[in-house]
RNA sequence: ACCCCCGUAGCUCAGUGGAUAGAGCACCGGCCUCCGGAGCCGGGAGCAUGGGUUCGAGUCCCGUCGGGGGUGCCA
C-alpha cells in the first residue's frame, strides 16, 4: 500500500549517497497545505550543513538527480527554505483503487508492527458493583486499540484484571449479608466501608427468594465469606455481559484469587527481599521505591502481617513482564496517577526494564443533557452506570463518542446529541455516508463491483482527493498505535464522510455514461470498504439503510 | 508543599520540530426539473505569559499565572 513512498525515499538515499552522505537518513512528511503536494522531504535541510551546501542549493541538485518512476510520485520543485515537494501519479492513486475492491482485506494493511507483542489491561474494575460510564470509555479506547494493533500485525492481547481476593470480598460479603438479614427481620448495619448500592439489596432479595433464611443460621463469618464470593461472581458475569454486549472481548480475564493461590505475591516479596529493596519499620515491610525513581516508599506487607493491594499488583505486573510482552500498557483512571511512578520503580526494583510499563491515564467524562450536566443514575445518584448509558443512545453512538477526544482530555458526552438523527451528530454524519453509498447500489440495481475497471477515468479532483483521503488510513492507524490514542481514527472517518459528500455532490453516479458510471462505482465501493474498516476499528457498525 | 494533566476561534477540540495554525458546533447567506437536503457551496477570529534551545517552536527545556486531578499500614 505505500509503495511511493518507498519507492521515492530509496530514490532520495540513493541520490544523497551519491553526493556523499554515507548513512542518509530521509524523512517524508505529509505538507499541511495540499497545494504543496503529497509527500515533502527536509532532506536538503538536514544534510545541507555536512555537505557545506546552502539548502536550497543542494535542493536543486537532489531534484535535477532523482530518478523516479513516473507512474508512482513524480517532483513538484523546490519550495520554502528548501523542502523538496512530490505529487502522487493518477495512475498510483487509480491502482489503489483497484487493490482495495479487488483484495478488501488487504486494505490499509502495512505490516508496520508485525512480529510486536502487546498486552492492555483496560476496565479491570472492583467486582463489587455493576461497571459504571468511566469503565464504557475505557472499554471503547481499550478495546479499539486493540483492535488498531492487531490490524497493524501486532500481536496484541486484551486483559482484564478481576480483584476478586482481598479485603473487598469480605466487605462485600457483610454488606450483602446486612441487606439479608434485614429482609428476614434481623436489623444489621452494612459495615464501615462497605457498599450500600441498591444492587445489593436486589441481590439479597433474590438470595431471600431462592434460599429462604438458609443463611441465617450459618456462623456469621463463614456465610459472609460465603455470600461474598457469590456476590463477587455475579458482579463479574454482569461485567462480562455489559461488555460483551459493547462489542468488547477480553483475551484474558486474570484473576487475583488464582495468583493468591499460587502465592504469587511472597514469590514477588522473597524476591524484592533477595534483592535487598525491602526494609522494616514500625512492624510494617517497605519496598525502597525512592531507590527506582518514586517520591516516596510504600507499605507492602502491614505491621498485621498482611500484604497491602500494591503486593499482588506488583506480582500481577511482575507476571505480565515474565510473559513477554514488548509493550505493557495499563489504562487507569485519572484518580491512579501515583501508580506509574510507583508500579514502574517496583519493576525496576524486580530487576526489570521499567520502561516497557506504559501507564495510560483515561481522563474522566461528564455526561450531558442539551448541554446541562446530569446525573443519569437511577440509583440516589451514586453512580452512573455503563448500561444505562448504552441502552439510551446505542452501542454505536456510545463507542463512537468515547473516542472523539484525546485520552488525555476529559470528555463532554451528550446525551441528546448522540441520540440525534441529524448531521450535527458525528457518528450518524458517517453512518449515513455508508448507507447512502449503498443506497446507490440499490437504486442502480447493480451488484457491488468486484473488478476493477476503467479506472483511468478517474481523473475528477474530488475523485482524486478522496482516494487520497482514503489511502491515509495506514498513517492514521499507525499514529493511534504509536500514541495509544485511537482519537484521530474518527477525524478520518469524518474526514472520508465528508470528501465522499463532496464528491457525490460534484460527481454524478448512475447518470454518468456507462464507462465512467462503472469507475466510480468502484470509488464508491473502496470508500465504502474504508469506512467499514474504520468504523469497525472503532467497534461501530456501518448500516447499509438508516 | 510536592506530583501529574490541561491553557489554541464565541463554544468543543485537532495539530509526527517545518511552509500562510485547522475541523466540528453555533451564527449569516446561497443551492432541491439532480443517484438519500441526514447533503453541498460561501462568509470571521486565535497559540495564557516571560525567557531559552536552533536554520526553524503551538510543539522541546526552565520560570510565572490560571483551571482540573492526585498524594493512606484502603482497594
Amino acid at each position: 500500500m505505500k509503495r511511493a513512498h518507498i519507492h521515492l525515499r530509496d530514490a532520495l538515499e540513493k541520490a544523497l549517497r551519491e553526493l556523499g552522505i554515507d548513512a542518509p537518513t530521509v524523512t517524508l512528511e505529509r505538507p499541511r497545505d495540499p497545494a504543496h503536494g503529497d509527500i515533502a522531504t527536509n532532506a536538503a535541510l538536514v544534510n545541507a550543513k555536512p555537505l557545506k551546501l546552502a539548502p536550497r542549493v543542494l535542493a536543486d541538485k537532489l531534484h535535477g538527480s532523482l530518478a523516479l518512476d513516473a507512474s508512482l510520485v513524480s517532483c513538484e520543485g523546490v519550495a520554502g527554505p528548501g523542502f523538496i515537494n512530490f505529487r502522487f501519479a493518477n495512475d498510483y492513486l487509480q491502482s489503489l483503487v483497484a487493490l482495495t475492491i479487488c483484495e478488501p482485506g488487504t486494505f490499509g494493511r502495512t505490516g508496520d508492527l508485525s512480529g510486536r507483542r502487546v498486552l492492555i489491561e483496560f476496565v479491570s474494575a472492583n467486582p463489587t458493583g455493576p461497571l459504571n460510564v468511566v469503565s464504557a470509555r475505557a472499554a471503547a479506547v481499550g478495546d479499539s486499540l486493540t483492535r488498531i494493533f492487531r490490524e497493524l500485525g501486532a500481536q496484541c492481547d486484551a486483559e482484564f484484571y478481576v480483584n476478586d481476593a482481598g479485603n473487598q470480598v469480605e466487605l462485600l460479603g457483610q454488606s450483602v449479608l446486612a441487606r439479608y438479614l434485614t429482609l428476614l427481620g434481623q436489623e444489621k448495619e452494612i459495615p464501615e466501608g462497605g457498599y450500600y448500592g441498591e444492587y445489593i439489596a436486589d441481590f439479597a432479595k433474590e438470595l431471600a427468594a431462592e434460599h429462604g433464611d438458609s443463611f441465617v443460621t450459618a456462623e456469621s463469618n463463614s456465610a459472609a465469606a460465603l455470600l461474598g464470593r457469590k456476590a463477587m461472581e455475579r458482579h463479574i458475569e454482569m461485567h462480562r455481559k455489559s461488555l460483551e454486549h459493547f462489542r468488547v472481548s477480553m483475551s484474558n480475564w486474570y484473576r487475583e484469587s488464582a495468583l493468591r493461590e499460587n502465592e504469587a505475591e511472597w514469590q514477588a516479596f522473597r524476591e524484592l527481599e533477595r534483592r535487598g529493596t525491602i526494609f522494616e519499620q514500625d512492624g510494617a515491610k517497605f519496598v525502597r521505591t525512592s531507590d527506582f525513581g518514586d517520591q516516596q516508599d510504600w507499605v507492602v506487607v502491614t505491621s498485621q502481617g498482611k500484604p497491602t493491594y500494591f503486593l499482588p499488583d506488583i506480582a500481577y505486573h511482575w507476571d505480565k513482564f515474565r510473559r513477554g510482552y514488548d509493550h505493557i500498557i495499563d489504562i487507569l483512571g485519572p484518580d491512579h496517577h501515583s501508580y506509574l511512578t510507583k508500579m514502574a520503580a517496583a519493576m525496576a526494583a524486580l530487576g526489570e526494564e521499567p520502561k516497557r510499563l506504559e501507564i495510560m491515564l483515561l481522563q474522566h467524562i461528564n455526561l450531558l443533557r442539551d448541554g446541562e450536566p446530569v446525573k443519569m443514575s437511577k440509583r440516589a445518584g451514586q453512580i452512573v452506570e455503563m448500561d444505562e448509558l448504552v441502552d439510551e443512545v446505542g452501542v454505536d453512538a456510545a463507542r463512537y463518542f468515547f473516542l472523539l477526544r484525546r485520552t488525555s482530555t476529559p470528555l463532554d458526552f451528550d446525551i441528546e446529541l448522540a441520540k440525534r438523527q441529524s448531521d450535527d451528530n458525528p457518528v450518524f454524519y458517517v453512518q449515513y455516508a455508508h448507507a447512502r453509498i449503498a443506497s446507490i447500489f440499490r437504486r442502480g440495481q447493480l451488484e457491488v463491483p468486484i473488478m476493477a475497471e476503467h479506472l483511468e477515468l478517474l481523473t475528477h479532483e474530488e475523485e482524486l482527493i478522496l482516494i487520497r483521503r482514503l489511502r491515509e488510513i495506514s498513517d492514521v492507524m499507525l499514529d493511534c498505535a504509536v500514541s495509544r490514542d485511537p482519537h484521530a481514527l474518527t477525524a478520518w472517518l469524518r474526514e472520508v464522510a465528508a470528501q465522499f459528500h463532496r464528491f457525490y455532490h460534484h460527481c454524478r453516479v448512475l447518470t454518468s455514461p456507462a464507462e465512467l458510471q462503472t469507475a466510480r462505482l468502484c470509488l464508491c465501493r473502496a470508500t465504502q470498504i474504508a469506512l467499514q474498516r474504520g468504523l469497525a476499528l472503532c467497534g461501530v457498525h456501518a448500516p447499509q439503510e438508516m
